[in-house]
DNA sequence: GTTTATCCTATTAAATCTATAGGATATAAA
DNA sequence: TTTATATCCTATAGATTTAATAGGATAAAC
């Protein structure tokens, strides 16, 4: 399950991204506008800038804003940043490799096995997706609707 | 991530689909083998006993066993059984749909756009696999090891 | 009727997630 | 230089979920 910091993480970059500029946006317009709790979001955002997502300024006309080009901005390394692994199970997973202590051998676990399989068909998606696709697809079901 | 139930739950019927004949298996021959509390596996074989997967017997020379074919069995419904929905938000699930509270229009949210896509590219994994496609598998990886 | 093994409910323990509190720090403007 | 503003940061509380255990009830075999 998506947890809702992740969730939110997401809807703030989308709707950073989709700003024309890039001045900076106060914590509190992004948490009117997506309907997420201002605190909760600050600590999101905070983490955001963290890890290099973001930049910010503090004081008046202070706030966020994206550092990066949106389509420089791969789902893959958001989801690891909001999210952690991409993998379901630490044993197929590329950047929180763990070892199951109750697995004898990864190579004939049947779990392993399929878990292996979804995460790939999920790395693959998040690959391909930019934070521009996101703001992108957004745009064009805004238009059909 | 996927959850521990679900993980000894899979291990539990890929055992039991590896057995040539289809008499009963006591709990603790189960838990025993793969290394998994007898308790906890008690009430995964259960539920699963519950959901139409598996059949039982009490006393002396019982215990649980498969009632269906093992390529009978695809991921999907194993998977919604043990884990509970295969979308990562509730928004774009198939059988356990909720709608987000935050959200005022899913057609225009970005994250439900991206977790659709995640959505079908796990549920096609998970279609292709069936309970007999594991214990190949873990068949295949044993005798080239 | 004794042994065996599942059945069932309740409960505890642990971990994780969500959200909030409250003040520190830095910036801008009066 | 003072005041207002908005992020920074740590700590913690509350809620939920997960994992595991306890203890007896029930049914089958012998």
């Amino acid at each position: 399950m998506l947890s809702k910091k992740t969730k939110y993480g997401l809807k703030a970059l989308t709707y950073l991204a989709s700003k024309e500029d890039r001045n900076p946006v106060q914590i509190s317009e992004i948490a009117k506008h997506e309907n997420i709790s201002q605190k909760f979001l600050e600590s999101i955002l905070l983490s955001l800038r963290k890890t290099g997502f973001l930049g910010s300024r503090k004081g008046k006309g202070g706030g966020y804003y994206l550092i990066k080009d949106p389509k420089d901005i791969p789902m893959t390394s958001v989801m690891r940043v909001l999210e952690g692994p991409i993998a379901m199970i630490p044993c197929v997973s590329l950047n929180f490799y763990e070892k199951c202590d109750d697995c004898p051998d990864e190579k004939t676990c049947p779990v392993n096995n399929l878990m292996l399989q979804v995460r790939d068909s999920a790395l693959e998606i998040y690959r391909k997706n930019t934070l521009a696709d996101l703001i992108l697809s957004k745009d064009i079901l805004n238009s059909k609707g």
